[in-house]
DNA sequence: CGCGCGATTGAGTAATTTCAAATCTAGTGG
DNA sequence: CCACTAGATTTGAAATTACTCAATCGCGCG
């Protein structure tokens, strides 16, 4: 259970055991069940989860109702609302279930104390946040650059495991486009 | 000349003079004139500028010829291809200065160095991964959520500086839509 | 004056969305 | 095992949005 969280910190930094159950202390387990809200739009969001199995999605409802899909995490990833957990405001983000979900999470403060306390743990979270920015740079080149259909293409491509767990229709509102476009591309 | 820099860090971090100093020993000074490439597709990327005066872009060259303009950076923004610099692999990105311009640059082994050496500056870099982060999080929902006057009008609400020192064409590049798009849409 | 760059405009075309209806599928309870 | 339902997917047709290509305009600078 929490040998995930260290096998995913060690692709990183390498860590006694002393330091583990140190860095593991400041987290909670806790499960969820699909359909079950982590963070809703409008509250604030104290926690930044690991996620140890299952999937999730982040997602922004707009004003007339649609929902667009952000990010969707399964094991070993990390999800929240970023700006309103860094900055301790109130999320314009929702964070939900489409299966059951086990996860470790992490309040701001205690990331906060950890990464003091543990320079090796400021270092991951360094590390881990300039992945997590380059990757989100590929993202907006490519939706800046591509068409729907190359967007679906290298999506394929970087997730090809998402596709067959996620509904088409989630997947069309992650890359932006309705789903019935989505629908005629794949068929075509 | 330096100054810039240590307001800029001290935005996040306060530091001695013995410290600042220590910092800018890991840094290198440097002028680049308008048109002139820092970073060219294919090459490796030594360095992250931060810039003191001027202005920036980073884009990349699509198959087709076209530029699609990832980032602009202005004076106390930072500049690079991150992927190919942390990495240490070839350019995807160029960057070129779209103004005469003055920055301080560091190598990625300074940076790490400088990490590993001074704590606060590891705190620094992480703090500010993570709000470029929340940053590129913010324009990929608007891509994927606006058309493209909601984007410019977005674009026109965060940074209407830009827009007056930027070519329209630049912007539409930034944006995701033809130069064309982008001249109707404002004239209407 | 004339060049060059950026911005604009028009017309035709392509891509995508919207709305509505029909199909399909997996899970549930009888 | 079958009928039923909710969710997901597909399909069609019309409307909208955005793109492409080509031509023109406007302006600052040598």
């Amino acid at each position: 259970m929490s040998q995930e969280l260290r096998q995913h910190i060690e692709k990183i930094v390498l860590l006694t055991d002393e330091e583990f159950n140190f860095i593991l202390s400041h987290f909670t387990a806790k499960k969820f069940l699909k359909h079950q809200f982590l963070i809703q739009e409008g509250s604030y969001v104290e926690n930044d989860y690991f996620i140890v199995k299952g999937l999730l999605k982040s997602f922004h409802i707009d004003e007339q109702g649609k929902e667009h899909i952000l990010q969707f995490a399964m094991s070993d990833w990390w999800i929240s609302d970023p700006q309103a957990y860094h900055n301790q405001t109130k999320a314009t983000l929702n964070v939900s279930c489409l299966e059951d979900s086990e996860t470790l999470y992490i309040t701001l403060q205690n990331r906060e104390k950890l990464c003091a306390d543990l320079q090796k743990m400021e270092h991951f979270f360094r590390k881990k946040t300039t992945a997590g920015y380059i990757a989100l740079q590929r993202r907006v080149l490519c939706l800046i650059s591509n068409n729907a259909n190359e967007r679906y293409e290298d999506l394929l491509q970087q997730y090809p495991d998402l596709i067959q767990r996620v509904p088409k229709t989630m997947i069309a509102s992650y890359l932006g486009v309705s789903r019935e476009t989505l629908s005629r591309l794949i068929s075509a």
